[in-house]
DNA sequence: AAATCATTTAACCAAATGGTTGACAAACTC
DNA sequence: GAGTTTGTCAACCATTTGGTTAAATGATTT
């Protein structure tokens, strides 16, 4: 139950741990693309690219369908959204701390 | 430079990858604790969780204070910025995304 | 200064990660 | 149908990860 979020967070955020994997996000963001035009960019074998994107799948990062003999990858950007709210927990947290640093520098004028 | 963003966001994902330093964080964020009293919850050893520690630290996560024999460590929750603004890109993705979704399943009323 | 408490480090282990190359399958093209 | 294009899978490799236990360090107490 809580678990299962938590695998969820896991995923989510492990995918985004990886530069190149956050770089094909962007990718597939701007549009659809296939496995062979999203391992242009990449000085990477495409075995390595299919890799990643079956990690982004996992995560349900990205969704997959097969078009002719190509593979069309796209954004899912809909599952990004419980990592955001679990941040967003946090912002309360860095406003107040940066409140405080700023009074500390700027002399807290009333 | 652009790479020195991106392995800072490596390190922030990758930290907040795992439940259990997670977990750490919403424990600190109430209050400083020490790392005995950090511990205490899990079902793992003292050392396991002086490693959680290094790799929240060297994400910048957590700050931590020598105070007499304790280590005192404290959130320092600015750091979760990037991660955030990162995502914050995917926002306007999902949310047309979502929005797509419900007018195919309500009907578009005008 | 000996003992104890708080924490880190070292050495180890199994599993996962990110990459490779090469074999394969499926769909298109000639 | 033979060959090409598109992509995945399997086997391998080095490194990292998340855990362990045991030893080492640092501060406090007695």
């Amino acid at each position: 139950m809580v678990n299962s979020s938590a695998l969820r967070l896991d995923s989510i955020f492990h995918a985004l741990s990886d530069s190149t994997r956050r770089s094909i996000l962007r990718d597939v963001a701007s549009r659809e693309k296939t496995v062979t035009e999203i391992a242009r960019p990449y000085a990477i074998s495409l075995a390595a690219v299919s890799k990643h994107l079956k990690v982004l799948e996992s995560a349900d990062l990205i969704a997959r369908e097969r078009r002719g003999s190509f593979q069309i990858v796209r954004l899912k950007p809909a599952a990004l959204k419980p990592a955001e709210q679990w941040l967003a927990y946090y912002e309360k947290f860095w406003n107040t701390q940066l409140d405080a640093l700023e009074r500390h520098f700027q002399g807290e004028k009333k």
